[in-house]
DNA sequence: TTCGTAATTGCAGACGATTGCAACAGATCA
DNA sequence: TGATCTGTTGCAATCGTCTGCAATTACGAA
């Protein structure tokens, strides 16, 4: 293995005759040091090609200029663009990200949260995994005073910021839609019941069908726990249902686009036979046959925001009091929900 | 800003009536301790919340337990695919891992750079951005003894070790099934000819059009700068070619499914028309109408790959001399390709 | 010549954890 | 009683950087 030595201010030091203290105040430009000498050190500095050691610094200051962030799934497009903007953001403002994640269970969660603090991370960025439905782990953090935000993935009982998008809002602008387009019998694909986004673009999806005065059936709600299987089990039970829905809302894209796939191979027409829509506008979303109607929700935005208000927090900017970001989405409208049913 | 200060073993100490070094020793499980004394520093420090600083312990021993990840875009489904697989062994080989984005931007991975390595990284995994066309940082971490490994987009000049995948291979492959399904026009869509991958596929391309006796047309190759507006033009100037390519490889999945929806706006009809055939095995590539014909590359086992030779190096267990691992790419055949043209 | 003052620079301690060595107590043996 | 040994604990230095305070020098003024 290579050695790797880092040159230090103490070799700068040592080369030049002068002591650590005068190397440092050189390397900060101190006005009270005499102009040569900051020449001279600042010269021997570039030659020797010194970085300063930041792990060094963080202790002294006890400030590691860096944050933590813990997705459910860095491979899903969606949190990469929260990543995107997250680091972008936080590059810009002087900090450092280590980023980790859970791959969707607890147990990872909660070791994630363990190194990062551990590594002295100044704040921490949260999404919640799938499997997280017990909250310890976060109230330990806020009983530590550490400083973090929630977003995308939030439990509401913890008192800390959040930065959410109008999930209830935005399921409600795909059922409208889908209602005044004229269907009546609309499905919802929701994942497991306990997670937020289920239980929130549900309620969107119920308040739809309300105002348009469409009774609410209980088999038209499908639940399907997200897996491949489970995706394609529930685009068969929908077309058993009896009579058949006219048009499905899915819970995510990846669910829409694998009933779309399922649907297909029966010969079944989007959107002649079964309108469709999903949520998320991930890229598969645009290029599937038919391209898919879905509801836009910009990552990159939500890491931004998140980040941001997270260190407007850490620099005291920002009040100590938790607030709640929620941010709107936006309906796309595509082929896939482009059809006017039968009884219309 | 709350305070969030940790507990450090002085104040275990303290409120014991021992030394710092007793409650280092304890918390080690050293032999040497009065077992007595030991289970009353673990229960306080259990009972206090106490983290080891890990900042401070890097600090000592001059290792941070921390790799710099660099890629030219987090929200690449490959790249964060290889940095799945790189976080997953990361850690379960004790290591953190700090992710950084070009943004394909050679500025920026100097920047990137300089972060990681004043951060004390004790390794790095760069695929290099578009824009790197010099080589100065590179071979300036090689000089400081610094150890890195270079994956995916590489250049071979430097002499570290690289993790590759057969681009030339997989190129020929894919032409090769062009060539057997019976297309002898074949026209390549490079994207920039300094990229090493553009580079690598042409080989492959030319090699089965060679081994086909197939002659090699120049105006076959055409380069699109990889936006979109570049990617439509080139699908827009393939139509006009005298006389029209049979089937078009293009050097990555984006571009094969921008040309696609150009064409299918044009009424081109694929594969009926033209076929073809891109590289990578985006998610997306499955779902397009029709699916396309592509080469997979596991970026996941890749990244894996990379890190584990990496921390081999660390650790002494892998020679000091720079290895080139070559990852084999697998053929999908789906019915982008699937016709036979008039002429067989 | 002596003093005061300003301009430069160095010393030492701190951040938190670790470790070689010294110190101390009690026990054992001669 | 004194020497030696063993078991247990503390001291002090270290990693690299920063900073309050002290020290040194030079210079001009009285």
């Amino acid at each position: 293995m290579k050695k790797g030595r880092q040159v230090t201010m103490k070799e700068i030091a040592k080369k030049l005759g002068v002591s650590v203290s005068t190397v440092s105040r050189a390397l900060q430009d101190s006005p009270e040091l005499h102009p040569e000498t900051k020449r001279k050190i600042a010269e021997a500095a570039k030659e020797m090609n010194y970085r300063p050691n930041l792990l060094a610094q963080s202790l002294r200051i006890s400030r590691s200029k860096t944050l933590g962030v813990i997705v459910p799934e860095i491979t899903s497009h969606f949190f990469a663009s929260c990543i995107s903007g997250i680091q972008d953001t936080a590059n810009t403002r002087g900090y450092n990200v280590m980023i980790c994640q859970s791959n969707e269970r607890i147990a990872q969660e909660k070791a994630n949260i363990q190194t990062l603090v551990s590594s002295q991370v100044d704040g921490l960025l949260i999404s919640l995994s799938r499997e997280t439905n017990t909250f310890e782990h976060l109230h330990e953090l806020y009983e530590r005073e550490i400083n973090f935000v929630l977003f995308d993935r939030v439990e509401e009982e913890i008192p800390v910021s959040k930065v959410t998008f109008n999930d209830a809002g935005g399921a409600y602008q795909v059922v409208k839609h889908l209602l005044e387009n004229g269907f009546r019998r609309i499905a919802y694909v929701s994942g497991p019941e306990d997670l937020y986004i289920s239980k929130k673009r549900k309620e969107g999806y119920l308040r739809a069908l309300q105002e348009y005065g469409v009774e609410i059936a209980d088999k038209l709600i499908q639940i399907t726990d997200l897996t491949l299987e489970g995706n394609l089990q529930v685009a068969q039970r929908i077309l058993q249902l009896e009579p058949r829905p006219e048009a499905v809302f899915c819970m995510i894209d990846p669910v829409a686009v694998d009933v779309l796939t399922e649907w297909k191979k029966s010969g079944i027409r989007v959107p002649e036979d079964i309108a469709l829509a999903g949520f998320t506008d991930n890229p598969t979303a645009a290029v599937v046959e038919p391209p898919l109607t879905t509801v836009s929700q910009p990552g990159y935005e939500m890491g931004k925001l998140a980040v941001s208000h997270l260190l407007d927090q850490l620099d005291g900017q920002a009040s100590e009091d938790p607030v709640s970001i929620v941010l709107d989405t936006t309906l796309v409208i595509r082929k896939s929900s482009q059809h006017l049913p039968s009884n219309a």
